[in-house]
DNA sequence: TGCTAGTGAGTGACTATTCACTTATATTTA
DNA sequence: TAAATATAAGTGAATAGTCACTCACTAGCA
């Protein structure tokens, strides 16, 4: 059954065990047990196998299993965050324009790693203290000041609120209920995240 | 440190380990655990220790600690999944405001399970074919074909990026980030639901 | 007497990690 | 250039611990 599990895993990337380094594939074996099952849920020897490697190895390229897990998570989060961040010198409009279509462009690419993020993120303790929702905040709050937002709500409530819009549409597509790629949505996320920002 | 955990725990919740049934204070922990920390990540142990009983208690109120998970989900899956259907014979802006008055109402009565559904529903395999965002979609669907809600979207993509908006200031709270109670945004989710259905 | 609730030590399977070891690949020295 | 040496990549059996789950048992109760 095990076999069956990483045969598909390989199969669906079509490659073979032998592909790549064998630190980037023990990433991407990681990458695709933990989406498709959890982090605890995976052991080493499950990893080590799909990742056509010996259990050893995994302790040659990082520490622990957790050591993994965290990096390929810092990994993703901080290209996620580096992609919302620093937008003030344009319009809000063009920021919320090149934000969703960076984003879209971003998983559509690696799947499995933005799949990984928007699935484990939370489990990160300190993840927060900078985060792609942290970065629309700041963006939120820059054009709450500047006259061009609704102050009604705080910026880090009406942030997640836009976010979501764009976050619920890739959690449908984890769930297997959208199949397309995520860029087909890029003109619709632009208007809605306008509306939910402007309506507030 | 484990104990430091259960004491927490138990503390947070303002109870003490012989509160309610043997089998609700299972459940409790369970809850307070899965959310804490994951569900493989939970040991009957810890889990036993939290409730105050032994573990083979736990077998006889539950198959497994798998059927636990289970159970647990399938509970708080229904009533989410009920709240959200069914409410075609009222106007869609009432609808909404219905939806997500109740949602916020759960939400804040029993966090932990609420929390729970949203961190893990995943994971449950066929968990979909009925679900909120099912129920969402059928909501758009029959207002779509009204002519009440524009076409350009597919129901279920429509739907998913309304209820990001409900779904991701929850996550924000699960993260930590928000710490009111989620009914204080119900006025301000059935504007920017409404915005970003009808923007589409 | 029969029944349900509750116990906790015991069990075998599985876990993450280590370590002594073998290649392979650079780097230095003669 | 060739030999010598150091360093990195890779192995897989061994280890100590933890896991979910069982079972023979006790306690209360109708």
């Amino acid at each position: 059954m095990l076999d069956e599990v990483i045969d598909r895993g390989i199969e669906a990337r079509g490659v073979t065990a032998k592909d790549g380094t064998a630190k980037a594939r023990i990433e991407r074996a990681a990458l695709n047990l933990f989406i498709k099952t959890s982090i605890e849920g995976v052991s080493t020897k499950s990893l080590s196998t799909l990742a056509g490697v010996s259990e050893g190895l995994l302790y040659r390229h990082f520490k622990s299993k957790d050591d993994l897990a965290r990096t390929l998570m810092f990994e993703i989060h901080t290209r996620l965050t580096d992609l919302v961040r620093g937008h003030t010198d344009q319009s809000l409009d063009a920021a919320i324009g090149d934000i969703v279509r960076d984003y879209a462009k971003l998983a559509d690419e690696d799947w499995a790693l933005f799949a990984y993020h928007l699935l484990y993120m939370h489990r990160f303790a300190g993840i927060d203290d900078d985060s792609p929702l942290k970065a629309a905040t700041d963006l939120v709050s820059f054009n709450q000041s500047a006259g061009r937002l609704p102050n009604g709500l705080a910026p880090h409530v009406l942030a997640s609120m836009a976010l979501g819009v764009v976050l619920q549409t890739a959690q449908s597509k984890v769930a297997g209920v959208i199949d397309q790629p995520l860029s087909d949505f890029i003109p619709y996320w632009e208007r809605a995240v306008m509306a939910v920002l402007e309506d507030a």
